[in-house]
RNA sequence: GCCCAGGUGGCGCAAUGGCAGCGCAGCCGAUUUGUAAUCGGCAGGUUGGGGGUUCGAAUCCCCCCUUGGGCUCCA
């Protein structure tokens, strides 16, 4: 996630500012760096006065506060937590002093000899006559690059959030410490407005809206990670596949099937046993059925043989590709299909829709010479805007993964320097902003991967376009090309929507669950005000249906009124209204959601005007 | 996978060692109403699962499942 890596990045950030300085001689944001980092020193201050034996690794200041990283005797409860915030109040309103001084490496080694986690961080610098930055304030002392306020006084309102285990330098075989988060801004307002923020932001949370509107649930008993779509939420999908199909095919891709199980052996030949076997299910043996005890015999068994769940369709796309013989003519040579997938992910990283252990991807493999990869990728790229367009969401990142000098990346230079050219030179031409991360590039080749944030701020990647230079020759994959020879294929990986599973969890955020109504599961209710209003309203959902929509009547015994806040609440885009002059007009009064009255349509004109809303995919409701 | 905090009718919550309760939703009945909640009644829980402590466990202890927040991972 790209907000955890900035978090890391600003520990190696040397601030361009000496240890301490004033208001006006540094601008807002900068000062606000310095009240957040200075208040993670008061933390550290409390936390050892109240825990003499503690270690203390960092603590840099964050997007919306703060934390600090302790190795402490025992975990930290919430009471904790409560007290430690307010010692830290009371030692900000003693108004101690911050002094940053540099001393040499080694004598901040003999300063800070008991502390095992500054010793390593001092550990960087080769030469012990090299100077290191310490900052002091009250009896407390650490070492750091500087980048305070002049007192604990000056440093603003703030509140301790949570306590989370941390690795040591983020890597999971180093020890886990406790790692106390705050929240500081300049003003209590702002403080307020921040915590404000994150309770909106619960609102539209798609684990949250998902239960309210009864799109999808899960269930202990089927298994973590195993999203189970509700009516409303596989009609969502259903429109979801839809729409790719449609743009698909009319971009020349042919749609394949290849169901969910595969042999080891393939998975041995693409490579992913070795570069991905973590991530699959385990292995399911035929010999576990048998009733020949050594058969059962795990020594006996051949992984190569055994059944995998598929995590992912390429090589049996290459396979399926291998039972003809192929001309270069045939290329862009487009594979699609949306088959569920099953990944293995660890269960501390589940959550919701956005991340799962079975995903259907509109995947598809796209089959060309080395020559074709800028134009083909650049034609996905439109792909890919078109869909985002229709989704009318703007807002994503592009980046550009590449090898790193790992051993993970097989060697073949020049084809990766022609797939990483190529690959740049099509998202320039399309005029794609984009970060470049070395070493990030998957096993077969680099590739571009589009982001977006959720409602609280996490960073999920949906559309992925990948080249691969390596599974097609191990595979197999050949084509015949102009001068009768056979040659390798490049294969291009891409998802759009990335999985139908993540990228509904993420459009019922974006839409906060107001669907525009090509997606609405229930686009028009009717609402009939008395008993003898039935009939009609009966009618006209008859004849919406009729023209393609999904309408409903709600004919239970409550008032209109009711009835008009259950289908608010349930964000339906058109309430339509039935009493004595609709059914005396033949008509419906329409009620927008959000509550606009656009008064009575006759029925037919009704019929017509919302089927060219929902054919034209419009994202208003009105 | 690791750390922390949770899991009580479908949903949201209360009960902290001594009779499991409230609201919404649901069902039944009455009401027939013009743009965000009509009234009355009924029903609904072996307190996530298993084991233990205790005269007695939703409450304390252990294991597991699961959810949330982080960390790590994400071909």
């Amino acid at each position: 996630m790209a907000n955890d890596r900035s978090e890391r990045d600003t520990l190696d950030e040397v601030p361009a500012t000496t240890g301490v300085a004033s208001p006006d001689e540094v601008d807002a944001t900068e000062w606000l760096r310095r009240m957040r980092h200075s208040a993670a020193h008061v933390l550290a201050q409390v936390v050892l006065q109240m825990f003499p034996e503690a270690k203390f690794a960092i603590g840099p200041p964050i997007d919306t506060g703060f934390y600090y990283d302790f190795d402490l005797p025992r975990p930290l409860t919430p009471e904790d937590l409560s007290q430690i915030q307010k010692r830290m109040r009371k030692e900000m309103g003693r108004n101690h002093r911050f002094v940053w001084q540099e001393i040499s490496v080694a004598e901040a080694r003999q300063r800070f000899a008991d502390q095992p986690f500054k010793q390593e961080l001092l550990d960087q610098f080769s030469a012990d006559a090299e100077q290191v930055g310490i900052c002091t304030h009250a009896e407390f002392t650490d070492l750091c690059r500087g980048g305070h306020v002049e007192s604990t006084r000056q440093i603003g309102p703030f509140r301790l959030t949570n306590v989370a285990g941390a690795y040591w330098r983020g890597d999971e075989r180093r020890p886990q410490l406790q790692r106390v988060y705050g929240a500081l801004f300049p003003s209590r307002e702002e403080l307020d407005a921040h915590f404000a923020r994150i309770e909106e932001a619960q609102r539209r949370d798609h684990r949250r809206l998902g239960r309210e509107l009864g799109l999808f649930t899960f269930s202990e008993l089927v298994g973590a990670g195993v999203p189970l779509l509700l009516p409303d939420g596989a009609i969502i999908r259903q429109q979801m596949e839809r729409l790719i199909r449609e743009l698909q095919e009319a971009r020349g891709y042919q749609e394949v099937w290849t169901g969910h199980l595969a042999r080891g052996e393939l998975f041995r030949r693409s490579g992913h046993l070795d570069n991905y076997a973590e991530v699959m299910y385990p292995a399911m043996h035929e010999q576990d059925r048998s009733s020949d005890p050594a058969s059962s015999d795990p020594a006996a068994r051949d992984e190569a043989d055994a059944y995998f769940l598929k995590p992912m369709n390429c090589p049996i796309h290459m396979t399926l590709y291998n039972s003809d013989l192929h001309s270069y003519r045939e290329f862009p040579l487009r594979y699609a299909e949306y088959t569920t997938l099953y990944r293995y992910e660890k269960s501390g990283q589940l959550s919701g829709l956005t991340r799962v252990r079975s995903l259907t991807q509109d995947d598809c493999h796209i089959f060309i010479t080395p020559e074709q990869i800028s134009a083909e990728v650049s034609r996905v790229l439109e792909l890919v805007q078109t869909l985002f367009q229709t989704y009318g969401m703007p807002n994503f990142r592009y980046e550009l993964s590449l090898p790193g000098a790992g051993g993970k990346y097989v060697d073949n230079p020049q084809a990766w320097q022609t797939a990483v050219t190529s690959l740049r030179s099509a998202l320039d031409d399309a005029g794609i902003d984009y970060v470049e991360q070395t070493g990030e590039a998957a096993f077969y080749g680099p590739k571009a991967d589009l982001f977006v944030s959720d409602a609280v701020g996490r960073e999920w990647q949906l559309s992925t376009i990948q080249l691969d230079l390596i599974q097609p020759g191990r595979l197999g994959c050949v084509y015949v090309d102009e001068h009768g020879e056979r040659r390798t294929p490049v294969v291009i990986h891409r998802a759009i929507h990335g999985s139908f599973e993540r990228f509904l969890g993420i459009l019922i955020e974006h839409y906060a669950g107001a669907f525009p109504l090509w997606l609405a599961p229930v686009q028009a209710r009717c609402i009939p005000i008395a008993d003898r209003h039935q009939d009609w309203a009966r009618e006209v959902a008859t004849e919406l249906r009729s023209a393609g929509l999904r309408a409903d009547v709600d004919d239970g015994n409550e008032r209109m009124q009711a009835k008009i806040r259950n289908g608010q609440r349930r964000k339906i885009p058109y309430l339509l209204v039935i009493g004595d002059r609709e059914v005396e007009s033949r008509s419906a009064s329409v009620r927008v959601r959000g509550g606009a009255d656009l008064g009575a349509r006759p029925l037919d004109q009704l019929c017509a005007w919302l089927s060219e809303l929902q054919r034209s995919r419009a994202l208003e409701p009105d």
